[in-house]
DNA sequence: CGAGGGTTTGAATTAGATCAACTCTCGTGG
DNA sequence: CCACGAGAGTTGATCTAATTCAAACCCTCG
């Protein structure tokens, strides 16, 4: 068995980091802005927003504003997990590796997704950004300290884990039960839905390479292609670029992703 | 396709409620013990032990001591989550169904797993019993209460959560890339260690029956059979009877885990 | 225009599923 | 005490959905 789907992740990559420095361009003049998180436009979507806006320069000071380059990894499955993060743009992989380079991928993060949460002193799995990604990154210390003083903090990132676990299972379920063409419709069904932009939408985009849906799905890249070109055949969905699909019969899709 | 491994759920099963009564067979003379949770012999695995000995009664005021028999099902994926679970004794499954009756076991709960954990307002897994459970209920409204005066209690909730969530993605990786004989030998190796009893043993008890581990696997009754079979022939397990597996080589079996 | 990475399409292969006996154990009752 | 039957597990023979192998097909970009 081989597999190939696999870019390795490079492994002593160094990231810039940006210290508490605002993202909004339309001011470049101001220096140093009192309170960055106020501007912060994923602040809706994100845990940090159980934190009272009075209190966010405390938050401001607990956190350090980093960039990610497409192909980059920002986590390492198995090294120190010495930091927590919130994706405030762009999107990510998250994945497993087995020894022979067989990948899963768990997920896909967007815009609000809080990463890292590890009892074990390691990371248990690796992140790499898709699209650039802007993110918030907390010290492990420093995340501790605002937990102890923020209960409604520690109270959200227990509904995230929650949420996140019944994801999970949801997974397990289309992994171990379902057909190949039972992923690929539940898999667009969901991207429809998870979406950082609020509603379902028809257009869906679909920024990771078809290798990393097979990966996320349990399939190959050509099983995946096949599936997709299949649906189209069915005039379920039209695949207008490789990076977007159309869902053009949302019913007969989500039958599609059931029996 | 069909699939018949599945046992109909119980729709309207009534389970046996004992409101804080002593489980202690050896005092049955005693009537309504000052604290039943300071009995409990589960304590040192489960979540409750955040709360100090002082504030026991308090804990057992918010808790119904349970029992299921085998078989029995005391959560129903879809129905109104309105309490949660601590497994104080015996084993169950957790399972997820399709329409047509597919179904995936998402997990095994045993003595000190915190059972119900959702923001949804309704549960997204059902789950039976496999051994006779005796187990904690936490009516939803006790227990937050016991959360906002017990922050000690949430953080040790948050860790729980943060700990499934790593073996989801391990078992997610099981399901999407792992072969039928790495998927039986990494569930072997887990029981091993993830018995309640302390250290890896080198006798496995498999409570569950073969279809129950087929659906947690995502492979078929016969497969695992067959799979278990070809492992003995190989000299890496003995199966003295059909509940318990002897791990004769577990250097093997770890490698036949991996690639 | 040509190279190279990603994707699609086609043909051959296979791991695991399906179908079908057969075995084992255990409880029941004549 | 033993025949019987039911449920669970095992084993064997076939089948198939998805993988693997292989080749074309697109884009994009220098």
């Amino acid at each position: 068995m081989i597999w190939v789907n696999v870019r390795p992740a490079l492994p002593g990559l160094r990231v810039g980091v940006q210290n508490r420095v605002s993202m909004t361009s339309a001011e470049p003049s101001r220096q140093a802005p009192a309170d960055p998180c106020a501007d912060c436009d994923a602040r809706g979507e994100s845990v940090c927003n159980a934190i009272g806006d009075e209190f966010l320069p405390r938050l401001a000071e607990a956190t350090q504003v980093t960039h990610i380059e497409p192909g980059q990894c920002f986590i390492t499955e198995g090294e120190k997990a010495d930091a927590f993060f919130n994706i405030t743009a762009g999107s990510a992989k998250l994945y497993k590796l087995m020894a022979d380079g067989r990948r899963q991928i768990t997920g896909f993060a967007v815009r609000g997704h809080f990463l890292g949460l590890a009892v074990s002193a390691t990371y248990a799995f690796s992140a790499e950004a898709i699209e650039p990604v802007r993110l918030c990154r907390f010290p492990r210390a420093k995340l501790f300290r605002l937990l102890a003083d923020f209960p409604a903090l520690e109270r959200r990132l227990l509904e995230r884990a929650a949420t996140e676990l019944v994801a999970a299972q949801e997974q397990m379920l289309l992994l171990g039960r379902k057909t190949a063409r039972e992923r690929v419709a539940s898999f667009l069904r969901a991207q429809a839905l998870a979406a950082p932009c609020g509603r379902p939408r028809a257009m869906v985009a679909l920024p990771m390479r078809r290798g990393d849906i097979a990966d996320y799905l349990g399939l190959t890249i050509e099983t995946v292609s096949r599936t997709l070109t299949r649906l189209r055949a069915e005039g379920i969905i039209e695949i207008p670029d490789q990076t977007r699909v159309l869902l053009r019969d949302p019913a007969r899709l989500a039958r599609a992703a059931e029996g």
